[in-house]
RNA sequence: GGUGAGGUUCCCGAGUGGCCAAAGGGAACAGACUGUAAAUCUGUCGGCGUCGCCUUCGAAGGUUCGAAUCCUUCCCUCACCA
């Protein structure tokens, strides 16, 4: 039963924002491998958003990292929170859930995390276990425990306060709930992204106050989405889900930015220092080209989800599509149902809007007027061609949307 | 509660009686160039089998030959005062 510790301090640094107290959290990470006692590392998300992406994964592949140096990770699913929302309705993220939607999005949220943590040990915890069980006087008491001028300090509330903006009481209660769950967790490092900083030291400062060893807190930046520009959001549309297909990862990743590779290779991958640091080097000699880095980038990125064959696979279908222009072997397919063709035939843009390759038929015209799609390969460019049928023939739009007619 | 400003197509933002499906920018989509990079350039960007018609400018009514634009009521947002 007994856990080797083994740790590389490097690499549980490596890509975070902030370690507040560095010393302390180095002393920890010390003594756990002396006296092999694990480290009781937290992170706690929000059961509103089941739909992770690669934005999410920074924090969670920091909880492998001391995963696999052996420390005990506490998946804290913050459901007692999410039960009670938000009244303030400034955030629209907040919104109440019943117990049933909680287990349902947990259970999507292992499906999902399991990708990259090590099911076996990994702990799943509910914050509602002892949320719940507290009655007035516990809360009056937790309350007691913190005070509103420190509060303030938080800059979303100091800002807001400032400005004469509402502060609901119950804004005030979050952090102090999240403060208590690291202190009924004993937790020994919370993880979180910058924005957590605040609520990440309150839990610091409630385990002093109810006597018990302070945390350590680590923060991860924010991932830059697609775009190059904004934070990862699935709202934003500039994310790679984790669930995604193989092949799209692969393209997404091929589509970022050169100057956000490094980036990403930073938060997103273990590539050693020192390598990323050589590749830059010779990329800058011109030994290198760019898109060489970006397909190591794009294969290790989808080796995390899945596995290095399946990353190969995701390689070849790329170069098909966008090296050689040719089309890539397993095509959605689609099929003309007989009722709507008209002496045997279809028009095209009637076939793009509902085989769902245009939302409607003007949007249709519009690609085919302005050269978006084709025909086997052959440019359509005439808005009242009609597809003979029977036929087996490919349809493209743009660089990367295909369909296969069956009929 | 009082006063002032405002709600325009995905977003920002012009438009204050017909020339408005509504300037400009951003996003997005397609095309060119490439490395599905960036930058750049071009086109498109409410619906309709589309050179015409239909539905849009917070909501509902009204004035007018004609309204995003004027009037009435209502809803909402913001700023300042209390």
């Amino acid at each position: 039963m007994q856990k080797m510790i083994k740790n590389d301090i490097t690499l549980l640094k490596r890509g975070t924002e902030e370690i507040l107290p560095e010393d302390d959290f180095d002393k920890k990470v010390k003594e756990s491998e002396e006296k092999q006692k694990p480290l009781i590392i937290k992170a706690g998300f929000d059961p509103t958003a089941p739909d992770i992406h690669l934005g999410h994964t920074v924090l969670i592949r920091k909880m492998k990292h001391f995963q696999q140096m052996g420390h005990t990770v506490v998946f804290l699913i913050g459901d007692f929170t999410g039960m009670i929302g938000d009244p303030t309705g400034k955030s629209e993220t907040r919104k109440k859930l019943s117990r049933e939607e909680v287990l349902e999005n947990a259970e999507t949220y292992k499906k999902q995390v399991f990708k990259i943590l090590d099911p076996d040990k990994t702990i799943i915890e509910f914050n509602s276990k002892w949320c719940s069980k507290m009655d007035f006087a516990n809360v009056l008491e937790l309350t007691s425990h913190y005070n509103v001028a420190r509060m303030l300090e938080r800059d979303d509330f100091s800002k807001r306060y400032k400005t004469g903006k509402s502060i609901s009481i119950i804004e005030f209660m979050y952090p102090l709930v999240q403060g208590y769950d690291s202190v009924m967790l004993k937790a020994d490092v919370e993880l979180g992204g910058t924005d957590q900083k605040f609520n990440l030291l309150v839990g610091r400062d409630l385990q002093k106050e109810y006597g018990c060893s302070q945390q350590s807190i680590m923060t991860v930046p924010l991932l830059v989405g697609l775009d190059g520009v904004q934070k990862m959001s699935k709202s934003l549309g500039n994310y790679i889900g984790i669930d995604e297909k193989p092949a799209d990862i692969f393209g997404k990743v091929m589509s970022i930015s050169d100057d956000l590779m490094f980036t990403y290779f930073n938060l997103v991958t273990d590539v050693p220092y020192e390598d990323i640091d050589d590749i830059k080097m010779k990329m800058q000699d011109g030994a290198v080209h760019p898109r060489d880095v970006k397909v190591r980038l794009a294969k290790d990125i989808c080796a995390q989800f899945y596995d290095e064959a399946v990353a190969d696979e995701a390689e070849q279908q790329f170069n098909t599509i966008f090296v050689k222009k040719d089309v890539p072997d397993d095509i959605e397919k689609y099929k003309i149902e007989n009722d709507i063709l008209e002496e045997g035939k279809i028009w095209i843009i009637k076939l793009l809007v509902i085989a769902g390759l245009a939302k409607s038929n003007g949007e249709a015209r519009r690609l085919i007027q302005g050269g978006g799609v084709y025909l086997d390969g052959e440019t359509i460019l005439d808005a009242d061609f009609e597809l003979v049928l029977p036929s087996s023939s490919i349809i493209k739009v743009g660089k990367r949307r295909f369909i296969k007619i069956v009929c």
